[in-house]
DNA sequence: TTCGTACGGTCCGTTCCGGACGGGCGACCG
DNA sequence: CGGTCGCCCGTCCGGAACGGACCGTACGAA
C-alpha cells in the first residue's frame, strides 16, 4: 500500500496529469521531447513504474485487449493529491550537473593539454545544437495556448545552455594559453 | 580481465591520479569537496569500485593490516593509460541537469500557483548559498600553485549557478503575474 | 500472400543508491 | 589506569535505475 515515491514516480504522475490518460508508450514519447532533455529516463521504467503506482492506488489501469496488449493509465484522486503534495513540498537537494565534459575538465592535468582544446570545441558544437533545438521549440510552441506555463522550463534550459556555451567559448578563446602556462609552472601538485 | 569502465570508474582513477595513493575514505572526502558538487556519488561505490579496478589491473592495492583493515590504492600504468584514453576520447552524451526544482516548475500547472513562488524563493536561497561556497573556494584556492588547472572547473560551476540564480530571480520578480494570467486564460491544454 | 520494417512492449543482468549496521579508535571522565 | 562514549571508517544488503537484447504485432509494399 505505501510505496516509496521516487522522483521517477512524480514524473510519471506529472506527465499523466498534464496529458490525461496515457499508455507507457505515450509517456515515453512525451518524456522524450520534454522532460527528457534535462532528466534522463530509461524507457523500461515507464513501463514498470505505472504498475507500481497502480498497486499503490495512485493510478488506475484500463487494459484494452485485442491485438496488442496495451494499458492506459489515468490519475486517481489519491495520485493527484500525492503529486500536488510533492509540488508544494520544499525541495531539499541541490541540482546535479552530471556533465561528463566537466569531469574531463576537472581531471585535465592528467592528460594531454590539447585534449582540453578538443573538448571545448566539441562542447561548443553540442551546446549550439541544443540551443537550436530549444529555440525552434520556442518558436513552434510560442503560438500555442498554455504557452506561458510550459515555456518557462524551456527558458531555464536555454539559460543554462547559454551559460555553458559562453563558458566553453571563453575557454577555447582566451584561457587555454594561460592554462598551459600554469601547468608548465606547476607540473605536480599536492 | 576486461571490465566495463563506467564514469564512476574514471572518477576513481582520476582522483587517485590527482592525489596519489589513496584509501577509499580519502577518496570519499576528496570527492565530497570537489567533484561531489556537480556529480553525486554514494560512498559505498568508493569502496567497491577500486576493488573492481584492481581486479582489472588498473589499480594496485596495498593492504595495511593491524587494527582497522584499510587499503591504499595506487594507479598502475595500465590505469593511467585508461584514464588518458578516456580524457582524449570524444564525449558523446549531453549533460543532464537532474534538477528537481526544474521538474516541479515543469509540472506547475497541476499545483497551486503559489507553489511556484515559494519554489523560486527556495531556489534563490540555495543557489546563493552555493555561490558563496564557491566564491570562498576561489579565494582560498586562488593563492595555491596549480590554481589554474583546478580552478577552471570551479568557474564553470559558478557560471551555471549564476545563470540559475538569475533565472529564478527574474521568475520571482517579473514573470509570476504573467504566469498566473496565462494560466487563467488557458486552464486545460492539449 | 509474403516479406520487410517500424512500432510497442518485456526481460534480464549490471550498476547504482543510500540507509543501517557494526567494529575500531581516540578522548574524556572517573 | 580502565571504562565508556561518541565519532570514524568500512561493509552489507535490498531495492531502484539502467540499458541493451529480444520478441511479438501491425501495416505497407512487392
Amino acid at each position: 500500500m505505501d510505496v516509496r515515491l521516487s522522483t521517477t514516480s512524480y514524473v510519471v504522475l506529472g506527465m499523466i496529469a498534464l496529458r490525461g490518460p496515457s499508455t507507457p508508450y505515450d509517456l515515453k514519447r512525451a518524456v522524450g521531447h520534454s522532460v527528457g532533455y534535462f532528466w534522463h529516463f530509461p524507457h523500461a521504467q515507464l513501463y514498470s513504474e505505472p504498475e507500481r503506482l497502480t498497486g499503490a492506488g495512485l493510478l488506475e489501469c484500463a487494459s484494452e485487449d485485442g491485438g496488442r496488449r496495451r494499458k492506459t493509465y489515468s490519475l486517481t484522486d489519491v495520485g493527484r493529491d500525492a503529486l500536488r503534495g510533492w509540488l508544494a513540498s520544499p525541495t531539499d537537494e541541490h541540482f546535479q550537473m552530471r556533465d561528463i565534459a566537466e569531469l574531463k575538465l576537472f581531471f585535465n592535468e592528467v592528460g594531454d593539454p590539447d585534449d582540453v582544446y578538443r573538448l571545448a570545441e566539441e562542447q561548443i558544437a553540442q551546446h549550439r545544437a541544443r540551443i537550436d533545438d530549444y529555440e525552434q521549440m520556442v518558436e513552434r510552441f510560442g503560438e500555442s495556448p498554455a504557452a506561458g506555463p510550459r515555456m518557462i522550463t524551456l527558458e531555464l534550459g536555454l539559460e543554462m545552455e547559454y551559460a555553458a556555451l559562453r563558458f566553453w567559448r571563453s575557454l577555447a578563446q582566451d584561457d587555454l594559453d594561460g592554462l598551459r602556462a600554469a601547468r608548465r609552472s606547476a607540473p605536480g601538485a599536492p
